[in-house]
DNA sequence: CCTACCGATCGGTAGG
DNA sequence: CCTACCGATCGGTAGG
């Protein structure tokens, strides 16, 4: 208790004579520095990519030693764990906001809008979005905290597909592998993208916004076309 | 010349004298280092994961000190992008390998096909198929290898498409949508199972060869439903 | 929450 | 193709 008062006022002075330099610093000690290191983490993989996430760069962005964050996470993968399960989080609020701007008008139209929000945050934030996929950084079975946001963010597609099977625009009753479908489109033309694969492709000339619309609308005419598994053998249209 | 002869017998006896340790030492010391490097990485991060890729342990799986590489590779992204060169090939021949395990009746046939195999390439070498589609480690800007490799691999795919739109089975006649759809579809399973994603969700129970094979089915459904973009604003099937 | 320190690894180069 | 070496970075811990 004792030594948590000296630290508050020496970073106080500190904070003081600097000021102008980097007015940032003083908000990440007033008692909430894990939540500094995983803003931190959002904006420095933001700005450099995944490859310049270690713990001591994390540190580095948020002014503290790179002992400090031992505080609050156990090791590296904890803390990126973090920034992983912050990035699910503002992807959820992506798809409600799409849901918001372009409001639904059938229980099909809710599947499309999560789709577009999906790809929206990816496309926005494709770092983060790498980081938020790459399990040698966060083991995420490691992590409730990630597997709760991932959890969060799956249930919004999960929702979606119930409700159109429910208002009967979508054959079924059970979401699994409608889901499993409409996710794997969304999420392979946006790592696709994120990755800059289509650049190196005859396809790099369409532009991404056409084929993000094209294939969230294949995604749902596949869906929609589900129960006929013998229409691929052969017969012409 | 001759330092290179000196370099060779230096070698043989060396590998005589540990041959049941590492027969396969001698083998890369024929003047094929190149090639010696590319297997050892497509080896290496198939036992170890793409973490496990340095240029050092690269070399070291092939029993050379780590400047050898640097006769044969400019950097370490030259290296590892050969490396993923390599797995597009071999990704191309699994394609080829699964419509030979099922001669297609259609062109759809074939299409689905090319799915089938690409997804089993990338649920049998993970690893290899991390590699692939990490483009800062192998900077496919700066390797036309690589580049080229991805293209015949994409080529199989687009192919597949063409032969069915000129069938009659699938509508239009240009594949550049059609094509991303049917990649997005069939790379975003694979990245959301090598990624252990999936494990993580509710879907886990559902076999992965199950969700492959429906998967595929549903985005060829998809491509055939194509031209009716009205379908998605509500009206009931 | 900081300083100081550890061992380890890495990519790359000199120089033969 | 090797040995020896460089500078840099890293994750983590001691110890206060």
């Amino acid at each position: 208790m004792v030594r948590r008062q000296l630290y508050i006022v020496k970073i106080a002075v500190m904070g003081k004579s600097r000021r102008a330099k980097s007015r940032r610093k003083r908000a990440y000690h007033h008692g909430d520095l894990r939540t500094a290191l995983i803003d931190a983490g959002l904006d420095l993989v933001a700005r450099r990519g995944v490859q310049a996430l270690s713990l001591r760069a994390v540190a580095r962005h948020a002014q503290v030693s790179h002992a400090a964050p031992y505080h609050h996470f156990a090791d590296k993968a904890e803390l990126l764990a973090a920034v992983a399960a912050a990035g699910f989080d503002r992807m959820v609020a992506a798809i409600a906001q799409a849901t918001v701007d372009h409001p639904p008008r059938s229980a099909l139209e809710g599947l499309r809008a999560v789709g577009v929000g999906y790809l929206r945050f990816a496309f926005t934030h494709p770092a983060i979005f790498r980081l938020m996929f790459r399990p040698e950084l966060t083991r995420p079975a490691a992590h409730p905290v990630l597997q709760n946001a991932e959890a969060r963010a799956f249930g919004t597609l999960l929702t979606a597909i119930r409700a159109a099977q429910r208002a009967g625009e979508l054959p079924g009753n059970d979401p699994a592998v409608p889901a499993t479908f409409a996710w794997s489109t969304v999420h392979g033309l946006a790592v696709l993208h994120v990755d800059q694969v289509l650049r190196e492709t005859p396809l790099g000339a369409v532009p991404i916004q056409e084929l993000a619309d094209a294939v969230v609308q294949l995604s749902i005419a596949g869906l929609q076309a589900a129960p006929r598994p013998e229409a691929v053998n052969g017969a012409p249209r």
